[in-house]
DNA sequence: TGTTTTCCCATGGTATCCCATTAAATCCCG
DNA sequence: CGGGATTTAATGGGATACCATGGGAAAACA
């Protein structure tokens, strides 16, 4: 279970878009008409999205390791300290598929996208991203970057294999 | 589980690729109906494949190495940091393998490879790559020299068996 | 009652399945 | 040990299924 590729998705007039087959694949058998789409915490006009089952255990790992074991009871009660795990379940939302795989894209996040015609849905191994198709070329020309560079960092500088 | 030998295979005009034997005997028993593609980080026209254990396990790896064992929530969330395991994941594609042992090539790859009707499937031990016949070649031819000159720098020189 | 959402049908392109063929490797049995 | 028989590998091609997309019609909503 893991999102791989990346994929142009057409947005109709009717504001759907196809579910690539790839990412329904690694949906869980049992729970294929549905997934989450949240807001990026961090990256403004990016919208990540996961299996349900998936985004239920990303909080519960996050209340695990951000607040001790007794976390859980005081999150269910303390309404006064801040709870990043309830901060992403009020921007998230639970999204129907179609059973032709298709899903109507709400509102707020195609303007969160900035999305016009198409959608990049790119994964991302444990979720996936939806982007604005010229934000994500920039993006990944970017990385693409760091990504050499991080490469040639791993290579010891006694061992001359690599260029030339 | 080592991928060996260099071997010239035809694309079809539909697309398709036969996996050489000697490959497919390499995937795992209980997963070579399907395995992993994807592009070289840092060397373009070359493109990647393992396992989709294999795979994962080089992202596993990759993770553990840049963050700690508090890092994995962390890159769950952030979006904005560069992540390499991710832009890996979005540049992979999994791919599933016909009953017969072939796979048709998805024309992203095809692009990328730079190919007209034949491929080039070289082991490297833990992962294979697809080559351009041409470039493969020309690349090889390089590496030969390279390669010379590497063992010739492994010999100590207070050895005196080898050479004067 | 007009708008939005959901369901269903249609379609072009691609991918997948299945069958066939040739050549090479392996097996087998006398 | 040799040579025919069997298996496997790599390739070609027809038929079918699936993917991504468009659009009409029914159903739900406001």
């Amino acid at each position: 279970m893991a999102f791989r590729s990346e994929i142009l998705i057409k947005l109709d007039k009717k504001g759907r878009v196809q579910m690539p087959a790839a990412f329904r694949d690694e949906l869980p058998v049992d729970d294929r008409n549905a997934f989450v789409l949240y807001h990026s915490p961090n990256l403004p006009g990016v919208v990540n999205g996961n299996s349900r089952s998936g985004f239920d255990a990303m909080l519960d790992r996050l209340r695990g390791e951000v607040l001790g074991p007794k976390g859980s009871i005081k999150v269910a009660l303390d309404d006064e300290a801040f709870d990043p795990a309830g901060y992403l379940s009020a921007s998230a939302r639970t999204i129907a598929l179609e059973p032709d795989g298709r899903f109507s894209l709400p509102g707020e996040f195609a303007e969160a996208i900035g999305v016009a015609d198409g959608v990049i849905l790119a994964g991302k191994g444990e979720k996936f991203q939806l982007w604005n198709p010229g934000r994500w070329q920039a993006r990944k020309d970017a990385d693409r970057a760091k990504m050499a560079a991080f490469v040639r960092g791993l290579t010891p500088e006694n061992f001359d294999g690599g260029d030339a």
